[in-house]
DNA sequence: AAAACCTGCAACCGCAGGCAC
DNA sequence: AGTGCCTGCGGTTGCAGGTTT
């Protein structure tokens, strides 16, 4: 969709962003208030287009949804989330899992964007807190871990995505051998909210061998983009290399194992 | 004081389902 | 039955502002 610009040939920028202006707003509501809540493509067309952008940006109907149900609602509850409702919120995720819609009905006056942003809110520091459920959570905030072992619950609760290791694609120290046919394969993203990523981690034994480099990690883990994660039993160890022992490759490649997150199968 | 880093959240994307024609 | 439009949903990303170094 062009429309919102700024894609480039490597894809790393998707879009630019273009926040709504107070004059926008008041347009929008007296749109709604006159027509009612729906025909969004209609109020759209009688939305002037936005500038301020550094080009002209036409409004979308989903735009303007998404700006009228996320903010503009009088009866939306801005406040912050109290202590009862983020205990309240990941009590419904373990039920629910990511069906936002279903779960935002438990909160009345608070979006299922409110409710999304704020479950990844916790659930990116809830294995640090000593109430955590998981018992095993030792390595304290602030550790430099970069080539220490941490342990997986842990690192389950704080990388928000990896991928085979494309940061060492062109250098001979770089990926084992039946990963290389997989480097820049996202394996996991959607931070620690995923529950593809949680669910697969849980169940899967890690092999000695399983060498890949983190995408995104948060900084207090002492890695950073481009860093390997070496899988040891239930512990793993980060480091800038990858200089594990690496298992002899298939003569068709086709028996190595892939390291499948989101169970979508082995194709690109 | 400045730079780097981190956090929270607004806004976008892509897809799927429902509905009218 | 097929097509196209509209709407809703969940995942993802960009960025402002706060915090740390």
């Amino acid at each position: 969709m062009e429309a919102y610009g700024a894609a480039n040939s490597n894809n790393k920028r998707r879009f630019t962003k273009c926040p709504w202006g107070r004059e926008e707003d008041d347009i929008l509501t007296a749109h709604v208030k006159t027509h009612g809540v729906g025909n969004w493509n209609y109020i759209a067309d009688h939305i002037p287009g936005r500038t301020g952008c550094g080009f002209f940006l036409s409004f979308t109907g989903q735009s303007c949804r998404l700006r009228w149900f996320n903010q503009l609602d009088p009866k939306i509850d801005k406040s912050p989330f109290s202590e009862e409702e983020q205990q309240k919120l990941l009590q419904l995720q373990r039920e629910y899992g990511n069906r936002w819609s279903t779960i935002v009905r438990f909160f009345p006056g608070r979006t299922d964007n409110q409710i999304k942003n704020q479950y990844h809110v916790l659930a990116g520091s809830q294995y640090t807190k000593a109430s955590s459920p998981s018992s095993s959570i030792t390595e304290p905030v602030g550790t430099p871990l970069n080539g220490g072992y941490i342990d997986l619950s842990w690192y389950r609760s704080t990388v928000s995505s990896f991928e085979v290791g494309s940061q060492f694609s062109n250098n001979s120290t770089g990926v084992a051998p039946h990963l290389a046919d997989r480097i820049g394969t996202p394996l996991f993203s959607g931070g620690p909210s995923s529950v593809n990523a949680e669910t697969w981690l849980a169940a899967r034994s890690f092999n000695s061998f399983d060498c890949m480099s983190l995408g995104n990690v948060y900084g207090h883990l002492g890695a950073s983009r481009g860093d390997f994660m070496m899988l040891d039993g239930n512990s793993a160890k980060i480091s800038e290399s990858c200089p594990v022992a690496l298992p002899t490759q298939g003569a068709d490649g086709g028996d190595l194992q892939f390291i499948d997150f989101l169970g979508v199968g082995t194709s690109e």
